[in-house]
DNA sequence: AATTGGCCCAACCGCAAAGAG
DNA sequence: ACTCTTTGCGGTTGGGCCAAT
């Protein structure tokens, strides 16, 4: 017996939306709010939508606010350096970047930014020949075009305990608390311990959506705040070398590639071949990284 | 002019967490 | 403590647009 559907799929629109059904909802939502059930929404007004849909159209494209492309160079810097540290964690960076919708970010990261880091990559990669790079990974290159030899050994780090079913993404309990202290200010309202833990104090607790709407952002602070903390204990330091990753505000002109204090972490230790291996730079390469910055710069 | 392929974005899907009863 | 409903999230897909052939 499967889990009942969230509303009548035979009776429910879907594809694109029209102006008359954006107009309908923006002026209900506008007048009496989303009234705490989207599920009911979409029957009071009379649209024939599901309201999951009528949620995500409201929360990506009819909020006030909202912008939409033109993402700017710090937004990019924000967005790769938020990448870097929590992963794919769009609701969690989207409320670093104002009027930016998860969604939005997802595709932009997707579509473009990725595709740009890669291209550094593959660049670099051609520009440095047969060069072989050892910066950083606690381990040698394996970007080749063969057969991918063995990875490197990881440092040894005592797991975190995840819940069952959860993988375990970070290897360093303090720094990510750390990142997630400074995204989020504090992790629950009704956390009076404010320990930045989960209630089982086995993994670090993300913030919800309550807790979001508490957040500063940080949009317009230079992202060497993000990454350095009021003491000056580098936030990110057991992540990230310290010299590399001065980020300050954006002079450069020509991109992110061209900003030698932009991005430049990540072309030298992250996606130009001496770290990763392979077309993609994905979350586990970027986490067996991070945990070699760890061991060597704790 | 027609076709093809890649890019981009809006929207959908399914899962898990949170909340209510 | 348990079940059911709703919400939120991240991954994926469908289709429009545009440049190249």
């Amino acid at each position: 017996m499967g889990r009942a559907p969230c509303c009548d799929k035979a009776n429910v629109k879907k594809g694109p939306w029209s102006p008359e059904e954006d107009a309908k909802l923006k002026s209900y939502i506008d007048r009496h709010g989303t009234g705490g059930n989207w599920i009911a929404l979409p029957q009071k007004i009379g649209l024939k939508r599901c309201g999951k849909s009528c949620r995500l159209r409201w929360l990506n494209y009819l909020r006030p606010n909202i912008k939409h492309g033109g993402f700017s160079e710090e937004e990019d810097n924000i967005i790769c350096s938020l990448y870097i540290s929590i992963g794919s964690r769009w609701s969690i960076i989207a409320a670093q970047l104002p009027g930016r919708t998860d969604n939005d970010i997802k595709n932009y990261w997707n579509t473009r930014l990725k595709k740009k880091l890669l291209g550094k990559q593959r660049k670099e990669k051609s520009g440095r020949g047969k060069q072989t790079a050892t910066k950083g990974s606690g381990g040698g290159p394996y970007f080749q075009t063969g057969p991918p030899p063995p990875p490197p050994p990881l440092p040894s780090l005592p797991p975190i305990p995840y819940s069952s079913g959860e993988e375990a993404r970070f290897n360093n309990h303090s720094s990510i608390r750390r990142l997630l202290m400074k995204l989020g200010g504090r992790f629950s309202s009704q956390d009076p311990n404010n320990s930045g833990l989960a209630p089982d104090n086995d993994h670090p607790r993300y913030p919800s959506i309550d807790d979001q709407a508490l957040i500063q952002p940080m949009y317009c602070d230079p992202i060497d705040q993000l990454i350095t903390s009021s003491d000056q204990t580098p936030l990110l330091g057991t992540a990230l070398p310290p010299p590399h990753f001065g980020v300050g505000p954006t002079e450069a002109s020509g991109g992110v590639y061209e900003n030698p204090q932009g991005l430049e972490f990540l072309y030298d230790d992250l996606v130009n071949g001496s770290v990763f291996g392979g077309e993609s730079v994905d979350w586990g390469e970027m986490n067996q990284w991070i945990c070699g910055q760890n061991e060597m710069f704790a």
